[in-house]
DNA sequence: CTGAAAGCGCTAACAA
DNA sequence: TTGTTAGCGCTTTCAG
């Protein structure tokens, strides 16, 4: 069934079916109730692609991350598919994983399928070496890239400085404090993310006088579950005799196989995690976290791709700053002995 | 820039640009390389959906879930997109929230849009009342329902048996010597699951000649952190000197809640949760929680749904059974008095 | 207010 | 191996 059958049965042209479709006020009020009578007899239910594909206003976009089960893209995700499905854009969501050579062909895969717009979340799509993809594709389609930092024409970036949020949590520690802060962290699938934080982390050192113990800086390589790495390297650590005060990890769940470490060895430190996710919520004690801003760049984000489908210039990069989000496993006002 | 441009520049005709483009067999070496060639010169990208478009063979299907920030829906997704993506098919994601209005809207929409089949997760998309909307759309388009049941033509339906999951864990508990077993309770989200979920309650009880006590039975109604409402509850249950010896739960995090109260006050009890998610493990001591297996419906959903769409026959129910995964808060080999 | 007709970018049946 | 051509379902000028 499709707006010709309709137009035939009604006696009226495709054109006439079609503003009936579509609310035009130009039609005749017998016209459109005689259509809307005959659509709903036969049950007939117009292709919503049909008309958009062509003219390049699919109202679609793209979104990308690696992983949707983790709950960091998932709050991402979320919050994005709702500013747009607001706006009537439907979402496709491609989950990649984190290997650079599936990024690369998702990526191509969405703009051969002209999406108005891709969202690529993390910083797991800025490649260290080659981002020629993003520039390909960016030469089709508006990409937006959500906490990473490329400059390539038709590319925006909205992010959070976490670099300097990092830093002012290690002050912060300082403050209470805390010198030998243990830094957990696993960089591998987040090479820039990574480095930003890392280098937070020996900002934040250096600006409090601390020196930086090479000790006290770890990386968990894990193919599957990170909180039991986490937990298992703090467990080492203690058994090592390794002193320390404090711990932050670059993760949520870093935290909190830290968390699960001291808690069986009967240690307690401030511990503070990143991305303030529901697991900050769920352990116990509840996790300290820094939060980067997701509520604030998603829909952010969306109300810029809006702007620049409707014509209007964007910027090409926002930095908004984090937040330290306090809970039990640190208090500002915490002194040094407590945790 | 279109196929009938890269035609004319090659100077061959739109079907053979096409039949490059699809890796069809039948073109000459020669007149590929030179196709290829211009196409890459131009930077020409063919638009994916065209060709599929109208065919009603757009391979996008639509997967609808509430709220893809609850690890329970995110997991799910995750598991589909990945298994349709292995197939060269797009998710369209719909996050719908838990009204009756917008999960109508969003199912029509989708179906508007000529999806090759929905995909509805969890018991919400079950109406109580009034599942027309249902029977509409699978009218048009294949639904497959997770989770859910309903004997709708055209809608199949992959579920866990959670009522026997929910009895058998009650049995369980009994026969480590718990009598007074506290549930708990989300009802309203879930309508259909939730009544499942209680009717296995009752079924354990029956079987194991247990007594059912209305003050076991608790609902947490909480607009937002259903976690906390969980943890004020049982606090309360407490201190009103209700007296149980274990806690069961239809959803982790109200487990998780009831296990913040129980260590804030120092008591100790088999806690179990449901759908094993990653709070479970991430929380102290880690949950014993009902398995409703995911991932083993996610893959068999999508493998029939290729099934379906290749033209063979499948069946419009399947139905699979839990299993209780035990952890830190509860050991079958428990005795009674230990936690 | 309504209709005729020209596409949108691609595929596929048929012809050569 | 290649070309011709008729659509897919709808929107959108441009005329009437």
């Amino acid at each position: 069934m499709n707006i010709r059958q309709i137009a035939l049965l009604c006696g009226v042209s495709t054109a006439t079916v079609s503003r009936v479709i579509n609310n035009s006020p130009s039609v005749s009020a017998v016209t459109r109730e005689k259509v809307l009578g005959v659509m709903e007899r036969e049950g007939y239910v117009p292709n919503a692609f049909a008309g958009g594909f062509g003219r390049n206003a699919l109202k679609i976009v793209g979104i990308l991350c690696a992983d949707i089960a983790n709950l960091y893209y998932a709050g991402a995700v979320s919050l994005l598919e709702r500013e747009l499905r607001a706006r009537g854009i439907d979402t496709l969501l491609c989950c990649t994983g984190y290997g650079q050579e599936d990024k690369k062909e998702a990526l191509t895969a969405l703009v051969r399928k002209r999406v108005d717009a891709v969202i690529l979340v993390g910083s797991a799509y800025r490649e260290e070496r080659d981002n020629t993809h993003i520039r390909e594709a960016a030469r089709q389609i508006p990409v937006f890239m959500l906490n990473a930092h490329v400059q390539i024409p038709n590319v925006f970036c909205i992010l959070c400085d976490e670099r300097e949020a990092i830093s002012a949590t290690v002050r912060r520690l300082a403050a209470a404090g805390r010198r030998a802060i243990l830094y957990i962290h696993d960089m591998d699938k987040w090479a820039w993310a990574g480095t930003q934080k890392l280098a937070g982390y020996r900002d934040g050192l250096e600006e409090c006088g601390l020196e930086e113990d090479s000790r006290l800086i770890r990386f968990v390589n894990s193919a599957g579950n990170d909180m039991q790495a986490a937990q298992k390297l703090v467990e080492e650590l203690l058994r090592s005799g390794l002193e320390f005060d404090s711990i932050l990890a670059s993760e949520d769940v870093l935290a909190i196989g830290a968390q699960k470490a001291m808690f069986s060895k009967r240690r307690s430190v401030p511990i503070i995690g990143f991305n303030n996710s529901q697991l900050a919520l769920c352990c116990t004690p509840s996790l300290t976290s820094i939060d980067n801003m997701l509520s604030v760049i998603c829909p952010m984000a969306v109300e810029m791709l809006e702007k620049l489908l409707g014509g209007d210039g964007i910027p090409s990069k926002v930095v908004v700053s984090g937040a330290l989000v306090e809970r039990e496993t640190f208090r500002a006002c915490a002194e040094p002995g407590e945790g």
